[in-house]
DNA sequence: ACCTCATGTGTAACCGATTACACAATTGCT
DNA sequence: AGCAATTGTGTAATCGGTTACACATGAGGT
């Protein structure tokens, strides 16, 4: 390894000007610079940043925790962020925790040795209620690194966040599938444990309670937001020997499960029954298959929170920002019920 | 923040003591093991991992670059290569280069700043032809770092590689087309400027030669590996006045780019046109949609890379390893024209 | 009683950068 | 000509850890 030393040893001069050459600090002569340019060249010299970092107080990282790499969902999200991170020469240190408890607090530890500059975390943990979230929050606390919570919603969080409109986009879906014809509607919720899951089972029941319609106890099916659980749901809903006009499916996972059900049962959507989700399944319309949803632009969603991130990094006391992702209500002909 | 120096002041010992406690490393009585432990406790020590790495030389963090992150390949390579570095407390460092050589270029840099413990690299850069591609290659051998090569293949690299079997399950896809009746094939190849994308055109042309098939030129597709230009070139085939009985879509996104523009001219796959793709897709599998290819474990692959580069790191001496992933063939009904 | 060795702890150099401070040389202004 | 300001460079402390080495203590063996 070639370090500051050797370079400024073969060019003849301190450690100092070549650090000033380096980050164009202070006075230095041209002819100094050239020289010292050209031997760095020459050799290859990239500063550690390890020791930039050490003797600067801070560093050029930036952690990420998401609690499903392998998701469209956040893979999309992650390909938004990567996006404004190489935009402003951060490198970010990416945690998969698949919604593991265990995974993500290891995560965070490693996470607080880094020095990352800031931290955008989606958390599989509802930091207020478990013991486990609690000693993570105090962890982040302890930190004092700025933070910004993405899509995962939970109580007594105060950081800067980007969420999405989960009541409302759960609203808009009720009214939709009510338009499309819909009367006896049905939902396979997500995990009621997570605020997330509340609101948009909340959403919901509002939004066709205000068209006149109830959402019947049996009607609801609690689900996790993951597809095992929402196929096996949707096999114990469609064969009952009464469907219900619409289905709601409240993530991306959940519809899949459905779909798979509904398939391998022969019942028709768009046509035997009515769905929406919410988030969307890009490959289904990419393949023609209808696919009525709410959604996002979950690449920008990235983008805001990393921006928001950044800001934060920059104004460390301006008032706690929450960002609201809007929503829109694709439409493309499996709200219908037609027989 | 905490430092050990703090650390060492409370517990009434030096610096030195209170390091041989974290690291457990030479002699500590028992007691004094106690009270420096409950005070780094107490106040939340923990180590900053920039001075660790600068003092001991190394790092715990591994680089990874890849092509496309919101492309289920790859987001399942790194949910394998996630779970590895889990276990062994690494932190992998993701960029994202979509593709672009700039962006790579930016990635390595970075990286190289990072004294990471070794890279895993998917490059979107033929490092042997372009010039971009010989100055990153520079910087790598520069580095001094184990790299091993993912997926990816390009002539003129000497590290250790997980490659697929891209010549032998373009092959086994010929002979399984073949074998559902296919007598006159197209393919859409992938961008041919690739090793890879070479070799499965490669393989494929082999196998229907073993056969006693041939390849017509007018038959074949030059593509991209990318969805736009799949579905382009799709289009172009379809329309055309007799159809080839069966296409070989040289990647998952090719594949998506073939059905979509099928889907749209109302040609039914597995029916009026036989179709064997090369990468799963998942998602079609749980649709109950009919989508025969050949595939591998991607998770699987992940994992498999980070080993190896973890063995890399244990015995630098070691000669080159390459990896050969290899396929399996799922048959879905795809493959067939039955008209 | 003496020596050896295991145990326990501290001192201080070191990792590779940055930067406050000191100092010299040159420039510009009256 | 005299002095302040600007330019250019080096010395050395510092960031937060690790670790070679020195040293002290006590146990065990003869």
């Amino acid at each position: 390894m070639i370090t500051i030393k050797k370079v400024a040893q073969l060019a003849g001069v301190s450690t100092a000007t070549v650090s000033r050459v380096i980050n164009n600090s202070g006075y230095v002569n041209g002819k100094t610079r050239d020289t010292v340019e050209s031997i760095m060249r020459e050799y290859h010299y990239v500063p550690l940043d390890s020791a930039v970092n050490l003797s600067k107080q801070e560093s050029s990282t930036i952690g990420i925790v998401i609690p499903e790499i392998d998701n469209v969902f956040y893979s999309e999200i992650l390909h938004g962020i990567s996006e404004v991170a190489d935009e402003n020469g951060l490198s970010p240190i990416i945690f998969d925790t698949q919604n593991n408890a265990e995974k993500e607090a290891r995560a965070l530890r490693l996470i607080s040795r880094q020095r990352v500059r800031g931290l955008l975390l989606a958390p599989a943990v509802d930091y207020a209620k478990t013991s486990l979230g609690k000693e993570l929050k105090d962890i982040l606390t302890d930190l004092q690194i700025p933070v910004v919570i993405v899509d995962r919603e939970a109580d007594g969080i105060s950081w800067d966040s980007v969420f999405y409109q989960n009541y409302e986009s759960s609203f808009a879906v009720a009214e939709a599938l009510y338009h499309a014809g819909g009367r006896r509607m049905a939902v396979i919720t997500g995990d009621l444990k997570l605020k997330i899951g509340r609101d948009r089972l909340n959403g919901f029941a509002a939004g066709l309670k205000l068209t006149g319609l109830k959402l019947r106890k049996d009607d609801i099916y609690e689900g996790n937001f993951l597809e095992p659980m929402a196929y096996e749901l949707s096999r114990k809903m469609l064969m009952k020997r009464s469907l219900p006009d619409a289905v709601y499916t409240c993530n991306n996972r959940t519809s899949l499960g459905f779909l798979k059900a509904a398939g391998e049962l022969g019942i028709q959507v768009g046509k035997d029954i009515g769905l929406m989700g919410n988030d969307s399944l890009r490959i289904l319309d990419e393949l023609g298959i209808p696919f009525s949803c709410a959604y996002r632009d979950t690449a920008e969603m990235g983008r805001i929170a990393l921006r928001l991130l950044l800001k934060r990094i920059d104004h460390p006391d301006d008032p706690r920002e929450i960002y609201r992702m809007p929503f829109s209500i694709a439409l493309r002909g499996s709200e219908k019920k037609l027989s």
